[in-house]
DNA sequence: CTGAAAGCGCTAACAC
DNA sequence: GTGTTAGCGCTTTCAG
């Protein structure tokens, strides 16, 4: 280790007291300009730093924020991520990560995160928290953040479902198609259930009736069916339909999607030829499937997560914010859409 | 805030001194088992939480350790660090994670890293650490690990890239093929050059002559070309040849081979009917992609990171490991493989 | 403007 | 065994 240096060497070495250190160390105004020069000069020399811990300590806050995530998902995540570490860093903050593989140990987690002074504030990544830990959270008074789930007594950051798939399948629509399927995730799933009334929306709005026949889930529940599998087996359920089947789909994730063109193929339909689709995410697999999608801000949404909690830390007794992220609309190959536009 | 309670207020409750308390909360032998039985209870009651860093500023020991990664890349890393996180708590030890998106960032980070007392042991991820930086470290003393990368004066854990560009180029030869190219990335890069010796190598030891020609490297250089486009451009380059061109590919990385392969579609080549491929690293689109490819151990060596880095922590003199990890083959179709089993 | 001193909450060495 | 006390290194009154 190097040989720590405190405060105390610098105080002796420069000829002045511990607290005139800590000021100029600390930027605080009542100080000569020599005085700071020359403590300046001392610490450099003796190769100073701080101990993190006893500001910590001394100061009561963590300046650390601490962010429970599902880590195996997707790129969504490490997305968003990059967001958070981004702006946190621009804040001097620390980020420590926690990383859930099962929704039990959230609160395994959040009780470490809640150790009195450990951190200043938590991010919880679409988890469904437990009411359980939710009531603590609540208790605690500790700035929480939700981002891509949303509870009425916590900010939160999250993006619309609804009026994403609405303009997604309205694409679909504009594209020419009438018989427009949807293949959803499972109904546990709030995104999944919002995305659902964006597309009935787009339909009926358009003058399209809305059948539950056009909508199939996989079988696989994994990740509530947001899975690679259950487009997989949905799709496959669609092309039973036949001749009945519709030849555009609104995917509810891009994973799925995979699966669904997988199964396509596997049955001699080409997209967009045959079947035009478009899914929803953006994640990376989209841009190398060609597959047009409903891009989500997932870099934003990380940096304002910070943004939020970070003003919350300032002003407690500041109202609730919800913020609602519009996706976008990214044309690529699988509607259709660049075909059409070379005739 | 949680009303703050210290062990003073447990020892006025219990009617003990603090240190009796901070002994049952610590362990110690030396306490009856009524006392800590009582003293158990009131802490419990009270809703005690230890405050972390008044503790880690009395052990003088931060339990935490930080890794430094790279973001932007690729599952491997988050695979990786699935494995790091996993451990980690394991240990009860925190996490703090530090994205770098440039190698200049480096340097500010391990700063911050290094604040005295602040971590207990540093991962740094397939870094180049810049040589000044890896002095500091090294006076420092404080245990860091390399994860995908080497240096004589730090632990290390990697893959054994030479071994599995060996194995990839010999299933491909095993399959028949004796004209084989090699799309690799930018020669500034360790893997790189590691990989290609141990394609030479295979082709060598089964006879077969090695040739400029047949290995090529994309123009784009981003994340030392180990990128979808240079991945393309390569192989395009390839397609040039005409007649000449080989029809089977070793590919240093699995995101080249997925540009590879949209440049073969592009040019009226199926995989693997007229191309054979094999990638390397098993990312996740490699098998949306039926690809064919070397699987890197990610987790473990996550898992192995942390182990290390905790054993030098008990053991500052240990002597410096290397690990080697070999990765296996992945037989999925882009090789061919799967459909001359069938017939 | 600066020094002295009192904590921040906990651990650990030292008495009894 | 248990209480007491002295730090850990820094911030922050409070005098002067």
């Amino acid at each position: 280790m190097a040989k720590k240096v405190t405060i105390y060497d610098i105080a002796r070495e420069a000829g002045f007291g511990i607290g005139t250190i800590s000021r100029v160390l600390n930027d605080h105004p009542s100080v000569t300009p020599e005085t700071r020069k020359k403590v300046i000069e001392v610490a450099k020399r003796l190769n100073y730093q701080p101990h993190t811990y006893a500001q910590r300590l001394a100061r009561r806050q963590s300046e650390t924020i601490s962010a429970v995530i599902p880590f195996f998902t997707n790129y969504f995540f490490i997305e968003v991520l990059r967001g958070v570490q981004d702006k946190i860093s621009e804040l001097g903050y620390d980020l420590v990560l926690y990383g859930v593989e099962h929704p039990d140990q959230v609160e395994g987690y959040a009780s470490r995160a809640l150790q009195r002074g450990k951190v200043d504030g938590i991010l919880f990544f679409s988890m469904k928290v437990p009411d359980k830990v939710l009531v603590r959270l609540k208790e605690t008074n500790l700035p929480i953040g939700l981002v891509d789930s949303v509870s009425p007594d916590f900010d939160s950051i999250s993006v619309a479902n609804a009026e994403g798939a609405y303009a997604a399948t309205a694409h679909l629509i504009e594209l020419g198609h009438r018989r427009i399927g949807m293949i959803n995730a499972q109904s546990v799933s709030a995104p999944a259930l919002e995305r659902l009334q964006g597309y009935r929306r787009a339909l009926e709005r358009h003058g399209l009736s809305f059948t539950d026949e056009f909508v199939r889930i996989g079988r696989n529940t994994k990740q509530d069916g947001f899975n690679r599998d259950a487009g997989y087996e949905a799709m496959t359920d669609f092309i039973k339909m036949g001749s009945e089947m519709p030849k555009a789909f609104f995917v509810s994730s891009d994973i799925q999607a995979m699966g669904a063109i997988a199964a396509l193929n596997e049955n001699g339909f080409r997209v967009p030829e045959d079947v035009a689709l478009v899914g929803f995410d953006d994640i990376e697999l989209a841009r190398h499937m060609r597959l047009t999608t409903m891009r989500q801000p997932m870099f934003q949404m990380g940096v304002l997560a910070i943004e939020r909690l970070v003003a919350r830390m300032a002003n407690p007794d500041m109202e609730i914010l919800h913020t609602t992220f519009s996706p976008t609309l990214i044309v690529r190959e699988s509607c259709g859409a660049l075909i059409r536009n070379q005739n």
